[in-house]
DNA sequence: CCAATAGGTAACCATTAAGTTACTTATTGG
DNA sequence: CCAATAAGTAACTTAATGGTTACCTATTGG
């Protein structure tokens, strides 16, 4: 995956709208978009401008059959993501101290009340 | 995580300077936006405005020092987002089809020509 | 001390995103 | 056949992104 496609598979999953609408096609493969559009509130049109961009990322593909267009996900591009985060990050998560280990390293003595507080709920 | 928390973070990683920003603090932390700058061709101001959302998605962490604002990662939400991938599409990435699977199933009888074409590079 | 340095604000501009309504096209079931 | 259905296009509005320049504030090293 280039750059471009990244930038396209981030910006479609950037929108709880259109996370829901993938959620959707993965549970029920082959569904329309008439079908997926009770469970929106939104415009038949927003709906398909949302389902355009998940098709641009190639997170969603599908195929005219008729007056239907039958809708399926795609994960490989999650999938390559995924794995590469694996690698990535292993030694961050491997720590299981992420923010914290260089929070506390970076002050020089730092207040209980500091340490306690960087613990946060994310 | 909550639905909007997620968007901020999608939305982070939806562009490639910020990735690569991103990828800078996690290699050099305790590093400061001056001394990155000379890895872009955008404005000071520019860039600074990408920290501030790599900051909203609180992927980024930086207590200020003197005149001087450390920067650190935190892959914290990259390590929830892996996590919910790895349950959610198990199955999915178990099977070694995903989008091969349902677009064969989806056609009755498909011609060999289209079975071939749907094997593309992603 | 004070000039250089690191960072921050404000205001602006062009482009894209996210949504709408209105209209068109194409397929199909009865 | 033809009306209902599924999808697509066009045009528009509002808000958010991604970038700029100009100016301001605060800290620090020599």
């Amino acid at each position: 995956m280039n750059e471009q496609q990244l930038d396209a598979v981030f910006l479609a999953l950037a929108n709880s709208s259109r996370r829901q609408l993938l959620d959707l096609i993965a549970a029920r493969p082959g569904c329309t978009l008439s079908q997926l559009l009770s469970e929106f509130d939104i415009s038949r049109i927003g709906l398909m401008k949302h389902l355009q961009v998940l098709e641009d990322a190639q997170l969603v593909i599908a195929q005219k059959q008729g007056r239907e267009r039958p809708l399926y996900l795609n994960a490989v591009p999650l999938q390559l993501i995924h794995e590469r985060w694996s690698e990535q990050y292993r030694d961050f998560w491997a720590s299981q101290l992420t923010r914290l280990k260089y929070a506390v390293e970076s002050q020089a003595a730092p207040h209980s009340k500091i340490t306690t507080k960087t613990k946060e709920k994310v």
